[in-house]
DNA sequence: CTATTACTAAACCAAGTGGTTCAGTAATAG
DNA sequence: CTATTACTGAACCACTTGGTTTAGTAATAG
């Protein structure tokens, strides 16, 4: 499987946008993560291994809890792949100058 | 299941991924499209198929045929949320000045 | 030491996924 | 009319997913 294949599958799922949204905030718990989900700890354990597994979250073992960091990175290489099609649905000057402006940095680098 | 739910799943298999590509070009009739798939028809029916549930392809049936369209509007949404945690990966002054450009686009709305 | 907390692993389950083949329909070519 | 083309539906398959419960371990609180 390919990174972008499992960063789109991981958010895919509302559970773990929501946690990813929660963890935006700062760095949780996977205790404190779980609890204002409708399902048990063991679900949002899976859920949080998907994410971790797709390297959008860092899971780092401290004491007898687990701590939940969020890593946007992998986003990136999704948002560029939609940027790429920006142009279908928005073709004004705007997103083509930032489509052109993407790739310009793309040739610099 | 959200919108952004069929999206990010659609999006979530290279195949799929390289079928929207294709359509990038202009529309395409189901079997061109097949063509350089090493599966069946009916496999990248089937894949059409879940893409034109989540919104990202329409197909009209022209005589014997069904031609496929791109149609990136979804994509829309899922670029808008993935932009929200730009600031995670990229936190310059460019990626911020998007951000809230952003915002005050949907508060002008 | 004991009880509690935070978590994981394993077994299980129903439903979904991504592929197949086979059979059928509808449109077109000849 | 007949053969071919383009496709869909249905049945089937192995595997995955998203949840459960149960049982266990490891760390901490008291």
């Amino acid at each position: 499987m390919q990174q972008l294949d499992v960063t789109f599958t991981a958010l895919g799922d509302i559970t773990r946008r929501a946690i990813i949204a929660k963890l935006a905030e700062g760095e949780t718990a996977l205790s404190t993560l779980a609890e204002p989900f409708d399902m048990s700890q063991t679900a949002v354990s899976k859920h949080v291994r998907v994410l971790s597994e797709a390297g959008l979250v860092f899971v780092e073992k401290r004491g007898r809890s687990r701590h939940c960091r969020l890593n946007a990175t992998p986003m990136k290489e999704a948002i560029e792949w939609l940027t790429d099609y920006e142009t279908f649905w928005n073709d004004n000057f705007a997103s083509l100058a930032r489509h052109f402006d993407k790739k310009k940095k793309d040739i610099e680098k």
